[in-house]
DNA sequence: ATTCTATCCATAGATAATCTATATATAGAC
DNA sequence: GTCTATATATAGATTATCTATGGATAGAAT
């Protein structure tokens, strides 16, 4: 039985600094909009997200800080820097050029 | 620096089991199929493929033999199992899912 | 003859990404 | 006062892929 998979490996990133593109964001809020926004087919499970937002902050691609939510409750905004929107456009047509290269390996007769 | 990866990781097995569908293969040529059918963007590098050949083989999707290629050099010629033709349908199907969820995602405003 | 290139297989070990499981804490609803 | 959803985080396991080897041989080129 092939379980099936949460997300498409090597994603994660991207889908991260697209969300964040949008509007900075906590991490919850993070995994959330990717669940909704995908029809619940994409699911960022916890233990993937924030060692993930580690390795963004340690790159530069965004920065953080604490702060209370519209709800009262502590917690860690998360925004895209300029360094992280050019690393989204890199991996946006990486990930473009793959799908391409994926789609011709699939078709072809 | 961002190194480009060279497939998209979860793919692979995939790319194989499709090959595979058109017509029997060796390993070697697996690989050089997919380079060449992709246009050199994927490159399946050996400590990959023959890895997951053996996945592929305990899975019972594939089955292998030894023969001789037409250049009369010995090649072990691998076929897909109506197990692993049933194994392709499940993983494209979960494919196409998953690049529509990615989609929805990055388009989303 | 011999050296080079392409063909062919395979494994060991490193690296990296993701998942499972767990821990902690609190706001607000019931 | 208990439950649910919100919120962050880490440890450890699992798995996929890559890098780096090692071996073997056919055929072409010199």
């Amino acid at each position: 039985m092939t379980k099936k998979p949460d997300l498409l490996p090597g994603t994660l990133d991207m889908l991260i600094l697209k969300t964040l593109a949008r509007a900075p964001m906590h991490g919850y809020g993070i995994a959330l909009s990717i669940k909704r926004s995908s029809d619940d087919v994409l699911t960022v499970e916890e233990g993937s997200l924030y060692p993930a937002l580690q390795r963004l902050l340690l790159q530069g691609w965004v920065k953080a800080e604490w702060k209370k939510t519209e709800t009262n409750r502590r917690a860690r905004y998360y925004t895209l820097t300029p360094l992280g929107r050019k690393q989204l456009g890199i991996e946006l047509s990486q990930f473009e050029q793959m799908i391409t290269a994926i789609g011709r390996v699939l078709q072809d007769a």
